[in-house]
DNA sequence: AACCCGGGGTA
DNA sequence: TACCCAGGGTT
């Protein structure tokens, strides 16, 4: 019925594709990685981080021998750190289990951390030339509007239904020789053209197949459960300055953020104010302190959190450091990872010339925040 | 199946 | 603002 679909999808990319540089290569290692960094974020942010991370962990052993650390310097700003972990832990996997070659199979890269269905179809696909779906959420879009699927997208039945539309696509004789090819058209093809809002059906080079676009609303698919409201938080960040370094502290290894370093910080609870969530938070890494005063204050949304973070100065009183805890230099605090919900702070100590003054215990210096900071992130 | 996990672009 | 993105892991 519809024998043209894929040699028009491959026929299209061959003319319009983007030039991505890890298309450039054909080593798995680079394909995987660069897979893994676009897990829920577009190509254009990964570009520069595809670039660094290559050039500083070439290979699969590089990277299975890396400090922890500097894994999460190269993905630092790219978010869900998780994934960088995850990265190594599979490279590892594949030192022990493969003898250091990605192996040339959906099930076993299935079975390597970090790698899902989508990435193990992707793997399979661009790096081995397997004949292996790679569903992503772009691929559900152009999909479900080309078949009008109107099942809910998230449920796993709608799931392998899309996905053995792929199957029949890759087996039409002009993608037999290309999975790849035709895996990243319908990725492409829902990037560029069949958007979620306003699809540019006109420059649709399937158009004339899409039952979606016959049927008159292909905007209306893909289908999914409405999901559930992100909830707020009040976050209390105590910063510590002593002489020329700051407290700085490593998030527990579970929920937001975890294992990253950061500034001692907790979530306030019903009625309890900033100055008590401050002692708070150095009573976790094992200090006694007193709030001195606020210093900055800005909105933050994680896609699952909205939040404020409120930054308060505090001094120690007593004890030392514990648990990963400890005070840093601007030379330390520079080399450490941190998550972009703190790079303003970061960027008030980096423009403060001398931290000596925001341990001042009084007349607390809030033009350095507001110079630093720019109107929007600056929240009262 | 539901929920959690960063950050950023875009309509 | 709301949505969603070359998703995966946990429960």
């Amino acid at each position: 019925m519809s024998a043209s679909v894929a040699s028009n999808l491959l026929a299209w990319f061959d003319r319009t594709q983007r030039d991505l540089p890890w298309r450039r290569c054909r080593d798995p290692y680079a394909i995987w990685v660069s897979e893994v960094m676009l897990q829920q974020t577009r190509a254009d942010t990964v570009r520069p981080y595809w670039e660094r991370f290559m050039k500083r962990f070439p290979s699969v052993r590089e990277l299975a021998e890396a400090p922890l650390d500097d894994l999460l310097k190269a993905w630092e700003g790219l978010g869900y750190y998780r994934r960088v972990r995850n990265l190594q832990t599979a490279a590892r996997q594949i030192m022990s289990r493969h003898g250091g070659q990605l192996p040339a199979d959906a099930s076993a890269l299935r079975a390597l951390a970090g790698i899902g269905p989508y990435t193990a179809g992707a793997v399979a696909s661009m790096a081995f030339g397997l004949a292996e779906p790679a569903l992503d959420g772009n691929a559900v879009r152009v999909v479900s509007r080309l078949y009008e699927v109107a099942g809910d997208v998230s449920s796993a039945g709608v799931r392998a239904e899309l996905e053995a539309k792929i199957r029949a696509l890759l087996a039409e004789k002009s993608a037999r020789s290309r999975p790849g090819d035709l895996n990243q058209a319908l990725m492409e093809l829902g990037a560029t053209h069949c958007a979620p809002q306003s699809p540019r059906c006109e420059a649709c080079p399937v158009r004339s197949e899409c039952r979606g676009w016959l049927g008159g609303e292909p905007a209306r698919l893909p289908l999914r459960r409405r999901k559930a409201p992100v909830p707020f938080a009040e976050i209390a960040v105590a910063l510590c300055v002593e002489g020329d370094r700051v407290l700085v502290a490593r998030r527990p290894e579970t929920g937001l953020l975890a294992g990253m370093m950061g500034f001692p910080a907790v979530v306030l609870q019903d009625g309890e104010s900033l100055e008590e969530g401050s002692v708070r938070a150095l009573a976790v890494v094992g200090l006694r302190g007193e709030p001195i005063g606020p210093l900055l204050s800005y909105p933050f949304v994680f896609s699952s959190l909205r939040s404020r973070h409120q930054v308060i100065l505090v001094r120690r009183s007593g004890g030392e450091p514990a648990g990963g805890a400890f005070f840093a230099d601007r030379q330390e605090l520079a080399a450490l990872a941190l998550p972009a919900a703190l790079a303003p702070i970061r960027q008030v100590l980096d423009s403060a010339g001398d931290w000596h003054v925001l341990a001042a215990p009084t007349g607390v210096t809030m033009p350095v925040a507001d110079a630093a900071l720019g109107s929007e992130a600056a929240v009262g």
